[in-house]
RNA sequence: GGGCGAUUAGCUCAGUUGGCUAGAGCGCAUCGUUUACACCGAUGAUGUCACUGGUUCGAGUCCGGUAUCGCCCA
């Protein structure tokens, strides 16, 4: 194959074709059978309801990074690709982009639904095929990065593999009783209609304002005293279900109205006025925010607030919910009927209002019945939905949660900690005592600081609630069967005992179907469980989905419609009939739970279910504990804790990985996160296109420090002319800073275009005039420099060395050589050490400096005059470029691996003695480089440095003197001992010579100064270059650098005269700076003669 | 309210157990296209290391406080 390298390196021609010979290769698949030690990386599965952003691409980056190092290092690595459901996000997407499109959309989804026309399965049809498309987007950005991912493991939240698990996950969790069905207040979405676990609300700081009303007092009958309880309140629109008013016993204003009652208004409620120490008192001058706003009187809402909720069980009362699920009014969503709403005139304008138009009738209602004192501004914090940013209303339903307050599992997850990361604390707010029983702790943050999120998250943990309200996820497995004639609604002692007792007998029934129709079909006994928490309902969990098939089946049976007294439906095996399911009640109604499971639930089992848990397997055995996960520190509550949980729970103690890498997250210029919304988000595959993968690549290594943030700031690429530019920005009304809708080409004149933000506020769509504008940055420039740079040194390093042996013997290492080896086996050390900390910009800085500076800016210019005569000094070349390649291959991996088909065909054998470089045909299989300490040559390291400083020196003064930098000048030295040698050997003269185009070079002790030379001193050498000299010119020089000479003696000088410096300080530094002084010394009083001499 | 991070050159950021005459990339200025690379080379200018106390022979680095910005949790 031919392979002559183009000037320029143009990714697009480089990255198919590499790709091609990778996947021909396999060169990612690893298997449990492979030799090494276990490696690996779980992806944090990117949502399917977007394509990937910058943040992804770090974030991969840096996965890639590690995998692709670990592999050369000879590990048995594999990284495990996918993708995850993302229940709600996607659920609401595809919805918007429905009703945008004007098709039908949830809504109508559901209306179908109800009318038995199979709305969910044609919704979820919908999702899937939004699902299939961003799966293969998401997949292509990966594969376009060059992730070496595993691609033949690749999975989704949602397959069969890891349905699989989550249906075992749920059913163990379920039999160990840890996973309950409560009643309780959850934070509710009213805009997408589910439950939201805490996590996913989030709280804002709102201007609302604090409403007082009064509320009319009266006694048990209703009759008024003429006395008021004025209650203060945020959410007015909450009143309707109200059922106390609460006051606090120790508040003397208001305590003797404990025990009486007060009349609802607009509800004509009589409820109670009852004692809470949980009620703040009032003080207006209190410099507490809760007490100067305090009324003393606390309306008392069960159903809508947590804190009153708490109250209510407290004292026993009613929970009145006034809403239904869309946040609205309802007088059908737990309205007692006792009440007759329906019936109540006044009640009645109120009903089927939003919340906001509730909050403003009823406040217009009080101020019209002169109930109305007043409105108070007041900052307070709002809980809104993660994903619809509306408001949430804490709601009271029916859901199911898991107890992750057990020791079980939060408890282990703190006990997973590393002990050397733990922190002192009160404890746990759901165990008495200390968090930490045990110390079997390997898990360890990096940095280390966020060990501290992830304890006091477990330390304060609640029970999760697992069931979300939608159809996009996995369906519950659990199929509740209901007795509908147990007994009356409520039920007095005897007649709850006789119904739980008619309720045994059904179970038994309804359990003894289910093994009979299991047995047939040879399923085991156990893979059902059965749980009963009321006496007219039992809630049974199936094990596997064949499990589940059985049930559905059953419950179609017992659903079936019976017409005129005969089945419509048989059940498919008469014998089975006949045994088993004659016997069931008749009373019976049975259904699926139509919820699905939070989408964390699977998400929380992936270091698992990727490996195919519950099977035993040997990929499961192989790499799970996994190795590493690779996050940012928003997922450490949301999903590194479950997975800790989890894995531990159903795998024995073990972790599902050892190390947590946090890393930075990536923020536009002003700071701000990048968001569809502002517009200010930098697509990878754009970059891809105008940078290319591996300068993407390295860039975002070298951006990632162990910092909180990253800043990446945002410019825009002109569609008219394809430069890039920094936008004009402007205010967007909330804070935010962002491109401004329509912004001016900056060279093409009079043509304009619209910003990622015009497009995404809708404030300006593009026109084939005025079309949208790419974002791009300016950073990525960093990564295609460095890309070229490299591409050219390999080019000209190789079109010398071809067609010489550089095998052959023959030929010194020069001092350039012995440098350039001291230089790179530093390198190796230094940049190893870095990724195995995780220390990305180290690694990539270290590189860059190497190779740019060390390597082209020096040793390529060293070698120039003699590479082509000398075969030991091209050894040497060809292996420094072997071992540059091999280290810079994780960040960069397609010009790597070009370059090195390139380099195994000029030279297929490198290395030298104390550094071998075993052959490969590929890059990717390369083995990582181990360099011998004894590679690193001091002494030529001092001398080269002496080198570099006297060239920089005649640098400076020919910049100085304006001289040209081909033309030659005469040179003479005045230096004595070492330092004389080493100029003066072919070496360091030769160097001099090519480095600062000298024609001449006289090294001697006793140089005196040539008349007209312009002068440089280093240290006790100095440096003349002959007939250059304009005195003025020189003068002014000389003054200046003695001035610079003089102000850096004195500051030697004052340390040395502090006493206590000499006393304490470390005597090596003391005589450093000793040292320092005489040079300086030395240098100033040279100056000093040049300058009178002139 | 609790926790975490940031504040170093015009911009984006390094600065690893205190030893600094504070660095890099971009940008800027001057010079340079006989062939590795103009996605380049040489040289240069630019810093009260946010402020303020303290510890120390010595503080960008450690400790206390203040201010501003950002994030997480309530």
């Amino acid at each position: 194959m031919s392979s002559e390298l183009a000037s320029m390196y143009v990714p697009a021609d480089v990255e198919p074709d590499i790709t091609k010979l990778w996947n021909d290769a396999n060169a990612f698949h690893a298997t449990p059978e492979d030799k090494g030690v276990p490696y690996s990386i779980v992806i944090p599965p990117p949502n399917v309801t977007a394509a990937l952003h910058m943040g992804h691409a770090l974030n991969n980056t840096l996965q890639d990074i590690l995998t692709r190092y670990h592999r050369m290092v000879g590990f048995n690595a594999m990284w495990m690709p996918g993708t995850d459901h993302a229940g709600i996000a996607t659920q609401t997407v595809v919805d918007k982009r429905l009703q945008a499109e004007g098709k039908p959309a949830l809504k109508e989804h559901k209306q179908m639904e109800l009318n038995g026309e199979g709305g969910r399965d044609k919704f979820i049809a919908l999702v899937q095929d939004w699902k299939d498309e961003y799966e293969g987007r998401i997949t292509d950005q990966l594969k376009a990065m060059g992730c070496s991912c595993d691609w033949d493991r690749q999975r989704f939240t949602m397959d069969e593999t890891c349905a699989k698990a989550v249906r075992e996950a749920f059913f163990q969790l379920f039999k160990d009783g840890l996973i309950y069905r409560g009643k309780r207040l959850v934070n509710w979405d009213p805009a997408t209609q589910t439950a939201l676990a805490d996590d996913e609300v989030e709280m804002r700081d709102i201007d609302g304002f604090f409403y007082y009303m009064k509320y009319p007092i009266c006694d048990e009958q209703g009759n008024l005293t003429g006395e008021f309880a004025t209650v203060a309140t945020t959410r007015p629109e909450t009143m309707l279900g109200d059922t106390a008013v609460a006051v606090n016993p120790d508040d003397p204003k208001n305590k003797h109205t404990i025990g009486q009652f007060v009349k609802l208004p607009i509800v004509d409620r009589i409820i109670p006025i009852i004692g809470d120490d949980y009620v703040v008192i009032g003080d207006p001058e209190s410099s507490d925010e809760k007490a100067k706003f305090a009324s003393g009187f606390l309306k008392v809402t069960p159903a809508h607030d947590p804190n009153d909720y708490m109250i209510g069980q407290r004292h026993d009362l009613p929970i009145i919910n006034v809403m239904a699920l869309d946040g609205s009014i309802s007088i059908t969503h737990g309205w007692p009927e006792s009440e007759k709403p329906e019936a109540n005139e006044t009640l009645k304008p109120f009903v089927g209002l939003s919340r906001e138009e509730a909050r403003k009738a009823i406040i217009k209602w009080f101020e019209a019945n002169d109930l109305f004192v007043e409105k108070k501004p007041y900052k307070h914090s709002v809980g809104h939905s993660y994903r619809s940013h509306v408001p949430v209303e804490p709601y009271l339903s029916d859901q199911w949660y898991v107890k992750v307050t057990d020791d079980r599992l939060a408890g282990a997850a703190l006990n997973a900690m590393s002990p050397t990361q733990r922190q002192q604390s009160e404890g746990c707010v759901w165990k008495e005592g200390a968090s930490f029983t045990e110390d079997t702790g390997e898990l360890t943050f990096y940095p280390p600081r966020y060990a501290k999120n992830f304890q006091s998250w477990h330390e304060n943990i609640r029970d999760w609630c697992i069931s979300r309200q939608l159809w996009w996820g996995h369906r519950i497995p659990v199929w509740t069967f209901k007795f509908n004639n147990v007994g009356p609604q409520s039920f007095t002692l005897g007649e709850r005992e006789s119904a739980w007792k008619q309720t045994e007998v059904h179970q038994q029934k309804i359990e003894r179907a289910i093994y009979g129709i299991f047995e047939v079909a040879g399923l085991p006994d156990e893979s059902f469980v059965r749980w009963t928490d009321d006496p007219e309902t039992c809630h049974i969990v199936a094990q596997t989905e064949a499990a589940g098939h059985l049930l559905e089946k059953l419950i179609q049976w017992i659903s079936r419609p019976v017409v005129n007294g005969s089945l419509q439906v048989e059940y498919p095996d008469t014998d089975i009939f006949d045994e088993y399911l004659s016997q069931l009640p008749e009373c019976l109604e049975a259904h699926q739970d139509p919820d699905v499971l939070d989408t964390w639930f699977s998400s929380g089992l992936w270091p698992m279910s990727t490996m195919g848990w519950p099977e035993e397997t040997d990929v499961l055995k192989t790499w799970n504990p996994s190795t590493v996960l690779c996050t940012a520190r928003e997922i450490i509550t949301l999903w590194v804790s479950r997975m800790v949980m989890f894995n531990r729970y159903f795998r024995k103690g073990d972790l599902p990985f050892k190390d947590v890498f946090i890393h930075a997250m990536i923020q536009d210029g002003h700071g701000q996160k990048m968001s569809k919304s502002l517009g200010n988000g930098v697509d990878p595959f754009d970059i891809i296109h105008s940078h290319g993968s591996d300068a993407m690549r390295f860039t975002l290594a070298s951006m990632t420090t162990q910092t909180q943030d990253v800043r990446l700031p945002v410019d825009m690429v002109c569609p008219h002319t394809g430069e890039s530019f920094t936008p004009k920005y402007v205010g967007d009304g909330r804070g935010h800073k962002v491109a401004a809708p329509v912004q001016d080409s900056p060279s093409a004149k009079g043509k304009k275009m619209v910003s990622s933000y015009g497009v995404a506020s809708g404030k300006q769509a593009p026109t084939d005039d005025m079309p949208a504008a790419r974002n791009t940055s300016e950073k990525f420039d960093l990564g295609r420099n460095f890309a070229n740079k490299l591409w050219n040194a390999v080019r000209f390093s190789l079109s010398n060395i071809e067609g010489i042996d550089a095998n052959a013997s023959g030929g010194d290492l020069t001092l350039a050589d012995k440098w350039i080896l001291s230089r790179l086996a530093q390198t190796i050390a230094s940049t190893t050490k870095a990724i195995k900390g995780y220390e990305f910009k180290p690694y990539a800085d270290g590189l860059y400096d190497f190779i740019w500076r060390d390597f082209c800016d020096w040793y390529i210019e060293a070698v120039k005059p003699t590479i082509k005569t000398n075969p030991a000094q091209a050894n040497v070349l060809t292996t420094v470029l072997d071992t540059i390649l091999r280290l810079l291959h994780p960040a960069m991996p397609y010009i790597t691996e070009k370059l090195w088909e390139r380099l195994n065909e000029v030279v297929p054998q490198r290395g030298v003695e104390g550094l071998q470089l075993p052959a490969s045909d590929l890059l990717v299989k390369a083995a990582w480089p181990v360099a011998d300490e004894s590679l690193i040559d001091t002494d030529a390291l001092k001398e080269f440095d002496l080198l570099v400083d006297v060239v920089t020196a005649v640098r400076q003064v020919r910049t100085a003197y304006k001289i040209p930098p081909r033309q030659q000048v005469v040179c003479s030295i005045k230096a004595s001992g070492e330092n004389a040698t080493l100029l003066q050997a072919s070496g360091g003269g030769g160097l001099l010579k090519t480095f600062a185009a000298i024609s001449e070079l006289n090294v001697a002790a006793d140089m005196t100064k040539p008349q007209n030379a312009a002068s440089a001193v280093l240290g006790d050498m100095e440096v003349y270059l002959h007939d250059l000299v304009n005195a003025d010119e020189e003068k002014e020089r000389l003054t200046k650098l003695i001035a610079d000479a003089e102000k850096q003696a004195k500051g030697l000088e004052g340390r040395l005269s502090n006493p206590n410096y000499a006393e304490k300080a470390p005597a090596h530094l003391v005589q450093q700076t000793r040292d320092q002084l005489a040079a300086k010394q030395a240098e100033l009083e040279s100056l000093k003669q040049q300058l009178a001499s002139l």
